[in-house]
RNA sequence: UGUCCCAUGGUGUAAUGGUAACACAGCGGUUUUUGGUACCGUCGUUCAAGGUUCGAGUCCUUGUGGGACAACCA
């Protein structure tokens, strides 16, 4: 029987659950609640995908809510951003609404419970209530209003409405408890006072209700059943259900918060923070550069909705910290692509290829498929010459037989055309070769039925013919930043890990049938990639974006064997340093010193000198440090490593680097500026003493 | 020196006390007019120690590791 059933993620179980337990199906309804205070990200999609997910699965309605109770930071910009982004997806909200549309409704609640004694208002600068709220260790303490009567508070409260008191003079208060475990129920704010024009309510406020003081009501005035966030909110539960106590009536449904774990991706950011950092600091375009993981980049560099709800479904949703690997989402579009983008022929770094034996002016139309994956895709034209331009690697004068493409001597296919043998090459005066001369078996040609068209030649390489083709702008994106999880790292800003590569802009020369591409067209560059055409492509000069490159094989075998092999030991020693740099008691570090130096000297320090000066993570440095620190300092490489260790800011690190620096006279000797520099900024007296002691 | 959350292959998730599995990545092969795709194969996993149980990845205890929490942000 195909019955087989998929298994239920965390949060359906909490759902059925609550079914089981009396809960009325036709009563389920989620949301998702954006601040539009920036663009939607690949991870807003996986809670975009959990609850609209959620609401084709059990056919309940989704609202789209924006959260906006800050009017200094949201604009306008965001929430279109957010609704285009939202409905591009696929996805349909039943109700488009604004936190701000429940301001008078909070309002009315508010005075209910501060007459209810429940409330206050505090007329304290924001360091002394932050004072009085104590640590996460340590209670808090009471503030001198909390006990001012109810009509007190009252009259206050309203001269906040009205706008008589400054930004920052008074705040409304909720009287909870300021000794509670839990920071937020410290007696959290419910208003503060923000002069500043909203986006949707203009001026009528100047009261404006906190996120937590909202967002519990804004569910239940909705009647959300389950109101899904993530993990960073788990600590405002309590506070949540405390609001939700002040104003709900039991023959309402009480909306029930759960958490679930942001989705990360590997090589890249996932905080709205850093990616305005990124868009303002200009180191990418905008919020839509095909290189950010918001949805707009995403849809600009070629992905199609499917794919994201793809990956959100391969994904899944839980509550471990996670970084996934972002293979996995280039998987899901490449798997899409491949059914449904038709193939084209673009030669990205041409070489000319002159076909001896043909005619020079003679012009011949070939008929080439248009997606071998589906037989509707149909055919078009192709137009070939005598003079031709293929890929600049697909041409070695020599090679060994691994190399299936075209060498001096040896057969090919020209893809949809005929086969070649290559005869010679022209070269200019620095040894460049500027042609490759061939001569094509005129019988084989690619669907004549000929017995030489059917023979097998190893090789097929693309084309593009040098009189009919078309000149037009590709621009090839790598990852973002070149470490996997570039704000992970504790004293590292994320921003030293940008790939300086992460765009190469080409001009390329592809086949006539692209003249009429439209931007959003996308198409496999056979061999290549999947290509999408750019929003600012025009008709005269043609942009294409590289999606996502083909999975390469012989790249990846070249690769192999050009780059030096990892050095196993060293890899062993990474983790332990990771462990040195936590490592709470001497012992203990000792102890991984004593296994380091095992590893240290089983190294090759002909692999691993030339990566050191590339690494950043302090783990990774601190792991060079400690691997030189047994098998010695002997290039100018190492030194030069060793400098940049004394700079950091990391003071285990740096420590271990002056240990290494005065234990060895010569390179206390050429270091001892450096070493001066470093002691007048210090501040730790312990290292200062060290270097003193040294330099003297 | 608190409270809470989390811990399954390289990565992401499943197994709801009963054979540890699926996908990605990796590796190898077959097919191929794309070194793509497809197909086949392969690699590798329950943080530790105790306990409950006929049986524990799952329940309990302790420990270890990671994370969240002290914005007039959301």
């Amino acid at each position: 029987m195909a019955n087989e059933q998929k298994s239920l993620n965390f949060i359906e179980q909490i759902i059925e659950e609550d079914i089981a337990n009396g809960l009325d199906k036709n009563n389920l309804r989620f949301r998702f609640p954006p601040e539009p205070n920036g663009y939607l990200h690949i991870g807003h999609a996986a809670s975009i995908c959990l609850n609209f997910g959620l609401g084709e699965k059990y056919n309940a309605p989704v609202n789209l809510r924006f959260d906006d109770t800050n009017p200094a930071k949201e604009e306008q910009e965001y929430v279109d951003a957010i609704k285009r982004d939202v409905a591009w997806l696929g996805f349909i909200w039943d109700k488009e609404l604004y936190s701000s549309d429940y301001f008078q409704q909070l309002y009315n609640w508010t005075i209910d419970i501060i007459k209810a004694g429940k409330a206050y208002v505090d007329l304290q600068s924001s360091e002394e209530i932050a004072k009085q709220k104590g640590t996460p260790t340590q209670p808090g303490v009471v503030g001198p209003y909390r006990n001012a009567s109810v009509e007190e508070n009252l009259a206050l409260f309203e001269k906040m409405k009205n706008g008589e008191f400054n930004e920052g003079e008074a705040i409304l208060r909720a009287k909870i408890d300021m000794t509670h475990n839990n920071m937020h129920m410290r007696d959290p704010i419910m208003y503060r006072i923000l002069k500043k024009a909203h986006h949707r309510t203009g001026n009528d406020w100047v009261i404006y209700p906190m996120y937590d003081w909202t967002h519990g009501e804004s569910d239940y005035l909705e009647q959300i059943t389950h109101s899904l966030c993530t993990l960073e909110f788990k600590s405002h539960r309590d506070l949540y259900e405390w609001y939700l106590a002040q104003v709900v009536t039991t023959d309402k449904i009480q909306p029930k918060q759960r958490e679930f774990a942001r989705r990360n991706i590997s090589y890249t950011v996932m905080s709205k923070r850093k990616l305005l950092q990124l868009v303002q600091e200009n180191h990418v375009s905008g919020w839509d550069d095909p290189r950010m993981p918001t949805i707009s980049g995403l849809r600009r560099r070629g992905y199609t909705p499917n794919s994201i709800k793809k990956f959100s479904e391969v994904a899944g949703i839980s509550k471990r910290d996670n970084v996934t690997d972002v293979a996995l989402l280039e998987f899901c579009i490449k798997d899409e692509l491949n059914k449904t983008a038709p193939r084209v022929m673009a030669v990205l770094d041409p070489i000319k290829l002159i076909i001896n034996n043909y005619p020079a002016n003679k012009e011949e139309i070939l008929i080439a498929e248009n997606n071998p994956e589906d037989e509707q895709a149909g055919t078009r034209e192709v137009p070939f010459s005598k003079e031709l331009f293929i890929e600049r690697d697909d041409f070695r004068e020599q090679a060994n037989k691994k190399f299936f493409r075209l060498k001096l001597g040896g057969e090919v296919r020209l893809k949809n055309a005929y086969i070649i043998k290559a005869e010679s090459v022209e070269k200019d005066e620095n040894g460049q070769i500027t042609a490759i001369h061939c001569t094509a078996d005129l019988d084989s040609r690619s669907g004549s039925g000929t017995e030489a068209s059917q023979r097998k030649v190893k090789g097929t390489i693309h084309w593009v013919s040098s009189k009919h083709t078309v000149s037009s702008e590709v621009r090839l994106y790598d990852r973002l930043f070149k470490d996997e999880a570039p704000d992970s790292h504790k004293d590292i800003d994320f921003k030293e890990f940008i790939n300086p590569n992460s765009l190469t802009t080409i001009s390329a020369l592809v086949e006539p049938s692209l003249l009429t591409a439209k931007s959003g067209d996308r198409f496999q560059f056979q061999r290549k990639g999947y290509f999408c055409v750019d929003t600012e492509s025009t008709a005269t000069h043609l942009i294409f974006n590289r999606t996502v490159g083909l999975t390469d094989s012989w790249a990846k075998q070249e690769k192999k064997q050009a780059t030096p092999k990892n050095d196993p030991a060293f890899d062993a020693i990474v983790p332990l340093a990771g462990k040195y740099l936590k490592a709470r008691s001497n012992e203990e570090r000792n102890e991984l010193l004593n296994s380091i130096g095992q590893l240290a000297n089983k190294t090759n320090r002909d692999i691993i000198t030339p990566k050191l000066n590339d690494v950043i993570a302090n783990k990774e440095v601190l792991a060079g440090l400690l691997t030189l620190k047994f098998i010695g300092i002997d290039s100018n490489e190492e030194k030069t490593f060793l400098q940049k260790a004394l700079g950091m800011k990391n003071a285990a690190i740096k420590l271990e680097a002056i240990y290494i620096t005065i234990a060895n006279t010569t390179l206390l000797e050429e270091n001892k500026a450096l070493l001066t520099s470093i002691l007048a900024q210090e501040k730790s007296p312990f290292i200062k003493e060290i270097i003193e002691k040294a330099i003297a």
